[in-house]
DNA sequence: TAAAAAATATGACATTTATCAGCTTTTTTT
DNA sequence: AAAAAAAGCTGATAAATGTCATATTTTTTA
């Protein structure tokens, strides 16, 4: 079992607030896995208790609709923490989380962590910070959602994904390799609306596409567009 | 100067969790202030620096959207919390808050509770609680927004108010009175639509209308309409 | 109370987006 | 490698929603 006081990712998130005895503990009764590529890691209604800490690969949080469709709420990717709510909250999850591509991850169980929640003040706070941002994160995401349209919110989100998959190399494609379903579960739309916008990307010479591979040719255009010009 | 240990809010929220003798100190450096129908708590942009703990009334809390059109993220009330990304972050607000009627608040500045947040374990979890609460509900208004129809987010919203701001008496109008252009606000669309579908429920006698009173008469075929039925 | 301003309401129309169908390409399975 | 399945793409059309114009009602101001 690797341990957690060597691994670079916990600098990353508030496991890197926790002392190096806490971090031995939690070296010993954390599991480190291998998820494969779509692979759920726990589903809606599921009991998590404890949390994730991704130590490679890419996951989608997503929440099925009362209409029957998955929405993607969020990308979670190396170094973030993934479960939080659960060492707050009893009640069970209410998304779920599936391996965009092949992960490494650790899970640390609630009980071990939740007595550091409690004695370590840095640690509390860090993920205090931690569900703060996602707050206000979740709130651009609302009037995005509300507000912008179809156009807007696909460039909103190919801007997102080079800030956060992408290389400052315009010759590089993103590090990340969603189907157009993926995407469009991320924008909120029909996979075939979409399809589309991406062509009329491609078109004006925004993006370019090689199968899932997408390049970002004309970030400043994109942010344009997704101000509503 | 009101006394916080004689408050009866405070144990709608995670002041409850003070002691007596951090519940005095609060008491002392607290200012109380009347809020007018229409006026602004605080802008985006800024430092709000300290909580608003709401004694009455309701405020909407917006984000402008780079459309130029406010969207209402959601409505604080009675019991509530306000401004708690403040203690954590040293960042400037987010997020607009503005009285949808009279209100009662009291303010803590953040010197003062940020001491309590380091030492106080309950108070701390109940704010952890409360964020990850908030961030739950933000889940699902990113769901709804993304997924569902303007109708269904209507209906959604409609019961929502019922819940937060309702009396269980059908013959009762909602405690709560919203413009035709707040309401289209919380439900992300143009003020016409929402007045022309609030005109339909109305018709098909879903709703009672009388000026800005709200009735509501059918919930269960409103959350049949809000699952998409 | 009268006048002005703001909010509400409705129709006509334009635009956006979803849905369905059919086709091509890519990926997976046998 | 061939067959089957899944994903990607495009067109046609329908449905949802936004925009603009205008009328009416309500609220605010003078």
């Amino acid at each position: 079992m690797s341990k957690c006081d060597q691994c670079i990712v916990r600098q990353l998130n508030a496991i890197g607030e926790l002392t190096k005895e806490e971090l031995l503990r939690i070296s010993g009764c954390k599991s480190s896995d291998i998820i494969k590529k779509g692979e759920v890691l726990f589903n809606e209604g599921d009991h998590i208790n404890g949390v994730f800490c991704i130590k490679d690969g890419v996951c989608k949080v997503t929440k099925m609709s009362s209409n029957g469709r998955e929405q993607i709420i969020k990308l979670i990717k190396k170094g973030d923490l993934l479960g939080e709510r659960s060492l707050i909250s009893e009640e069970v999850s209410n998304l779920k989380a599936t391996a965009i591509n092949d992960m490494e991850v650790c899970f640390i169980p609630k009980e071990e962590i939740i007595r550091d929640l409690k004695s370590n003040t840095n640690f509390t706070m860090s993920i205090l910070k931690d569900l703060a941002g996602s707050l206000k994160e979740a709130d651009n995401v609302i009037v995005d959602m509300a507000q912008k349209t179809v156009k807007q919110r696909l460039a909103e989100t190919l801007l997102h994904l080079n800030k956060n998959h992408g290389s400052d190399d315009l010759e590089k494609p993103l590090d990340i390799q969603l189907s157009r379903e993926d995407i469009a579960s991320i924008i909120g739309t029909a996979t075939e609306s979409a399809i589309r916008l991406l062509s009329t990307f491609k078109k004006e010479k925004l993006i370019q596409l090689k199968g899932k591979e997408i390049y970002i040719l004309n970030p400043k255009k994109l942010q344009h567009i997704a101000e509503g010009f």
